[in-house]
DNA sequence: GTGAAAGCGCTAACAG
DNA sequence: CTGTTAGCGCTTTCAC
């Protein structure tokens, strides 16, 4: 920039000004500094304005895994917003675990983001305090944070959908539905549990739920378990798009009743079609990103907490009958 | 800082040499400066650092689109890479647009990052000049750089696998195996239909030839003209899993031998299975994280160029017969 | 073992 | 319309 100055003939804050666009500087003079910036191939030091103005125009995301098409699709979302307001997004995976939430996210902070958008991973979030107070605007999403923290949070309506997947298998003549839910510790596995143990009423029989780790070996053990039984299950509700997939595979074409949590790409050309509870991942990014910067915006209301609704899209495998 | 210095009664040097961890500090004094670090709540501001330092610790990643399962696989590899070497990623979607891909770069060279991963979607890199010459590597993957320009490059063998496609379909007795790929102004679109053309030697024709934007309904429209034909095709070679996924969607569900560039999830829950020539977005991620690194540790031999191998996945649907 | 001083490249505040 | 000055928070250099 010095170099810069000296070549148009100007002084620092000049070339400052023609490279922020800022008003009052002679065109003439403006081409002049335009030139030499041309000719040096000068490209204005960011960490030096960042520095100076104590702003970042960066943006932190903490999501589960990228490579998730869940998360994929709220991440594109988030881009979007925050490249149309001119900012960066770093973005990192916890792997659902607490501890490189914790690290990633204080990482983040220590690079003064603006602001912080966090699926969280742990259940305890009150070493965001300090930086909370500090004015950096946090908006949890898809999962709350944990007891003591109130900040803005966007949701989508699990115990909701659980419910209309229920009611629509009973709807369809089941009344031995089974459910195959995540890791109870995450939150959203909790809610579809919940939902789906409320709306089945006194038809709930706990052999008939499985929590876990969404991993091939033990769903199939579990389904054989259940499929065992004196009564067992005519249909079966799964509690996230991989434990639907991980059923499918268990499943290995065994026709069975099914509605998903999530949507994903081909339920529609499965044979038959995958029932599914969708949710709108990118929308939940877009409405995350969008309250993050009401925030940077100087919105200081109290904290937000949206809640998406979800829809079931009905394809065959759960309108079999028993 | 200044105020952790003065509550721990020393100076600036000894908290910044506590901070990061140097040697030749009282273990006592470095207590007394941890416990006013704790007690201020104090943490490093990097945006400083970064200035004075003049390296960012932040790699730059532009891809097409996050939301795509290759490159969300892609980016979660380099994701992992990058933090594994104490840095961040920042990442954008440039949504194949060449102007978004060059204005990303540069925003990100504004930045100072240490190094850039590319996916490009132009083929004009020049504008990249000025910053190789700075010494910033750049790693291309997937796609190589315009001309002109000798960087460092992971591709995968996309010939190769459109050879093996039609090859395997050849085998099963197909004659006339139609081509459905993308935008042929991509590198690898091209790079496909020329594996299948060499492959395909006197049996090729271009009427079984399609090349455009993965679009329902033009897919649609080139297939139903295809299986018009007086010779219709008996086999199909889609050149992209996004091509594979509309094509059986604009199939529904009519059988079709099919041979698919791209693995991608479901492939093996479809009836009949989907065969396709697989390749590894998660090496190519992590062994362009990996180039780029070993540039950034002083490696400065000659530009590398990493072509990984594809292999082809029998699953039913490249075995039909004719 | 510790500290003082200089300066990274920029912008804010003010002066001309 | 243009320039001068100070300083963002840290690390580097060198002196003690």
């Amino acid at each position: 920039m010095k170099d810069v100055a000296s070549a148009a003939g100007v002084a620092l804050k000049t070339v400052s000004r023609v490279v922020n666009g800022e008003p009052g500087v002679n065109p003439a003079t403006a081409e002049r500094v335009r030139a030499a910036i041309d000719r040096l191939g000068y490209s204005r030091n960011e960490s030096a304005r960042v520095l100076r103005r104590g702003r970042t125009s960066t943006i932190g995301l903490v999501i589960e895994d990228v490579a998730d098409p869940f998360y994929s699709g709220l991440s594109r979302a988030v881009e979007d917003v925050v490249i149309g307001h001119g900012c960066l997004l770093l973005s990192a995976s916890s792997g659902e675990q607490p501890g490189r939430e914790r690290e990633l996210v204080e990482t983040f902070c220590a690079r003064r983001v603006d602001g912080l958008i966090v699926v969280p991973a742990g259940d305890d979030h009150a070493y965001l305090g300090p930086e909370l107070e500090a004015g950096t605007p946090v908006v949890f999403a898809d999962r709350p944070p944990g007891p003591g923290l109130d900040v803005d949070t966007v949701l989508c309506d699990n115990a909701d959908g659980a419910a209309q997947a229920v009611r629509h298998l009973r709807g369809h003549g089941h009344r031995r539905i089974a459910f195959l839910g995540d890791q109870p510790s995450i939150y959203t596995a909790a809610q579809r549990l919940a939902g789906y143990r409320k709306a089945l009423g006194e038809l709930f029989d706990e052999r008939l739920v499985s929590m876990g780790v969404p991993a091939l070996e033990t769903v199939r053990a579990d389904l054989t378990r259940m499929l065992a039984l004196d009564d067992p299950p005519t249909a079966l509700f799964t509690g996230n798009g991989r434990l639907t997939v991980t059923a499918l595979r268990a499943l290995g074409g065994r026709p069975m009743p099914l509605v998903g949590f999530d949507d994903f790409e081909l339920a529609d050309l499965l044979t038959p079609g995958v029932s599914v509870v969708a949710q709108d991942p990118a929308a939940m990014g877009r409405v995350a990103a969008d309250l993050l910067f009401r925030r940077l915006h100087g919105d200081g209301g109290p904290a937000e907490h949206v809640l998406l609704p979800v829809r079931l899209i009905p394809r065959g495998s759960g309108e079999l009958p028993p």
